[in-house]
DNA sequence: AATAATACATAAGATTCCAATGTATTTATA
DNA sequence: TATAAATACATTGGAATCTTATGTATTATT
């Protein structure tokens, strides 16, 4: 299954923020493939939202960066900042109440009522 | 909790065929407020959110309407079509299934991989 | 030698929601 | 009985956010 974009939106900034949290340092190319392995494709992450999500989080002073060279090719590692670690712990939470919300209403037959 | 808006967009119309789903017909003010109740409030279905909703599903044909006159006030009430009722249990059941596969990147402890 | 994969990034456009606004009726309250 | 609150419909402009497309460059594979 295929999920409509309208769905991922939203998401995208806890998906990294809790990736991170679990892998202490990433870069970008590896967050999309790591995205695509653990999802088994179903939920794609383009670099069209990547990074826009990785540089607003960095505004937001949540990751910091630094840039390594492999070989000549650049290859920039992201982290969190103490404070983007307590926001991923934050979002996460969040996620999983916004399921527990929805389904109040997905879940219950409300012809029962 | 106060869930951020990019959240809960997209599950809008997946809310609203639910719920007539579950109750066969239903009026605008009526829906807003039994999102609000189930939801204890925290999901607000607002009428610029529940009116475009509620107009694009009656213009992709999965809800009919009827309107009918309590004294002099209009009550506009919808209801599931029968591709509206199939599009209902798609919808729910993607979201679970979106559920299950944010699960996989957020209940994961990626540490042990 | 050519192609695929790795790796960064931006920009224009589309979508979609949200706040604000508008009208009108009915019920509760002061 | 006047006023406020609740009921009930609806639209619109703006904001936010993602997606598609595009761009550059290096490294590995065939």
């Amino acid at each position: 299954m295929i999920f409509p974009p309208e769905l991922i939106k939203g998401t995208f900034k806890t998906i990294v923020l809790k990736l991170l949290a679990d892998n202490k340092k990433m870069y970008g190319y590896e967050i999309t493939q790591r995205v695509k392995e653990l999802t088994r494709e179903r939920i794609q992450m383009t670099e069209g939202t990547l990074y826009p999500t990785l540089h607003a989080l960095e505004s937001e002073g949540l990751v910091t960066t630094e840039t390594e060279y492999i070989g000549k090719r650049v290859r920039k590692y992201y982290s969190l900042s103490p404070s983007g670690k307590a926001k991923s712990k934050e979002k996460v939470k969040e996620f999983a109440e916004f399921v527990a919300t929805m389904q109040l209403l997905l879940d219950t037959n409300l012809k029962a009522i």
